[in-house]
This record gives structure tokens, sequence and C-alpha cells, in this order.
DNA sequence: AAGGTTTCCAACCGCATTCCT
DNA sequence: GAGGAATGCGGTTGGAAACCT
């Protein structure tokens, strides 16, 4: 069914303020609207949206056009699920940025470090995913508690598992369906685990979280369709290990 | 097979910030 | 510098798909 609502256009040209009131479209987007807002972004370019969404005959709001381009119609964005590399630097990287210091939480930020992810992406996994089992956990996800859950079991667990894949795969190549990558895993990304610092809360961490020591890395935070690319994780746990070196005590 | 429940994610909303005149 | 428009951002919602009973 298609939902309009009454709403307004208003662009200015040349300096003229042109203001129009028409039925604006919400909803699902429709094969055709995509194609014609991808039409009209590639021969005029990103930028001025309320302009895209008046000129392009699109019958939408400029918000809903950029958002529209920027979170699916954007030849760089990525499809298919969050592989383990981009789980663990989400997580890292939310420690740095989403911790109770910060005034509120960037996810754009962390997903600049996450090529072809969205925030409106990495803000989904976060919330379905995490603080899920912040949830099961009985606690808040930003709780010492959760925090203590992340570094000590779930993280250690993470780079076992892409070690381990990496590992498995002839040549330090992983193979993820098609796709061959190069994985470049930094040990130093690993906390100190020991017996003494594991964290339990009745049933164990990785037991809560389905993390199965003999799975493919398929574990509770999605995983199963690998894609990668060899210079996101180059550059980005090189960047991750910068922050956590200019943050002795950080947060991490 | 049917109905209920849960999960996932695209899209919306309101507010904040930045840009432009 | 002021005011309004455009853009960006995080939180929330709705509905389709998947899963369960």
């Amino acid at each position: 069914m298609e939902v309009y609502e009454r709403g307004f256009f208003s662009i200015s040209e040349s300096g003229h303020q042109i203001e129009e009131v028409m039925d604006v479209r919400k909803g699902q987007w429709t094969e055709e609207e995509d194609s014609m807002l991808k039409a009209y972004v590639t021969l005029h370019g990103e930028g001025r949206w309320n302009s895209v969404a008046r000129f392009s005959g699109l019958r939408r709001t400029g918000k809903s056009c950029r958002l529209r381009w920027l979170n699916y119609l954007r030849p760089a964005v990525r499809r298919g699920s969050i592989t383990l590399e981009e789980q663990l630097l989400i997580i890292q990287l939310h420690s740095i940025w989403g911790n109770s210091m910060e005034p509120c939480l960037r996810w754009s930020k962390i997903a600049e470090h996450l090529p072809g992810r969205t925030d409106n992406e990495i803000k989904n996994y976060w919330r379905t995913k995490v603080q899920k089992q912040a949830k099961k956990l009985e606690c808040d996800v930003n709780s010492p508690k959760f925090r203590d859950a992340l570094r000590y079991e779930y993280t250690p667990r993470l780079i076992e598992q892409i070690s381990r894949a990496k590992h498995e795969s002839p040549s330090g190549q992983l193979t993820y369906g098609n796709e061959t990558e190069s994985v470049q895993v930094d040990q130093s990304l690993l906390p100190e685990s020991s017996s003494e610092t594991q964290v339990t809360y009745g049933s164990t961490v990785a037991e809560t979280w389905g993390i199965d020591e003999q799975s493919n890395g398929n574990g509770w935070l999605g995983g199963g369709d690998y894609w990668m690319e060899s210079e996101w994780c180059e550059e980005n746990i090189w960047f991750l290990q910068q922050q956590l070196y200019d943050d002795e005590d950080g947060v991490i």
C-alpha cells in the first residue's frame, strides 16, 4: 500500500525561495524510485537533497532521499552479515567512543572505520545483537560487568576464531565462499586473559552468547557471510592499535 | 498447516549542528 | 552576527521474514 502524506518541499533556486505543497510518499522504496534516485545522483552528484527530491521526480522528502542513497544505493555500500573482524572492530571502537565519558555515541565515527558499512547498520547490529546479550546477562550494556564480559570473554574468543580460521587456511588465506582475502589479525588486540580475570556469570558468557569452540566463526554476533578487504584489515587494525596505545589507561 | 512470537533492518522522527545568505 | 535552510545524527518504529509451538 502506498502511503502519502501532505508535505512541503522548500528549495531555493537562484536566491528565490520556492515552496510547494504536495503529497510526500513514505515507506518502502520501490525499484522504480531507486533507479530514479540513482540516475539523478549519478548525473548531478550527492548533496542538496531537497533539490534532488524536487527535480528527480521523486515524491519523497530530501531527507528520505539522502537516507536511501547513503544507506542503500551508494555504490560503496556493502551487503551481507557483519564479519568477525568487523564485530571485533565495532566492539573495540565502541569501547573507545561509546563509553560514558562521551557526550553521545558516534556511530558514524565507528562506521568510518568499516568501509561500506553504514552507521545505521552498525547501530542496528549493536542494538539487536550486543544489547540483547547484555540483557541475557541481566546487566546494562554500559555496565562494567558487561564491559568485562566483552573484554575478557568475548573478545579473546573472537580473536581466537579469527586466528584459527586464518591458521586453517593454507598460506594465510581465508576463503569466504567464493572470495579469498588475506587476513591480518593483530594479536596485540588480545586483552590479557587469565583464569583470575575471566568473569563468569552463572552460565559462561560463551554459553550465553552461543560462541561455539568448534564453530566456523558464525557465532552469536551473526557471522556467516564473510566478506573482507585486506585494506580494511590492515588500515583499521593499525588504527585501533594506535588508539589503544594512545589510551594506556583507556576503557578497554 | 496455522497461528503466535521473535528477529532483523529499512525507514522515520526529532533534535543538533553546519552551512548559506 | 542573525536567521533560516540543509544536512547529519542517534533513537525509535513498523513490518516482513524467520522461527517456534
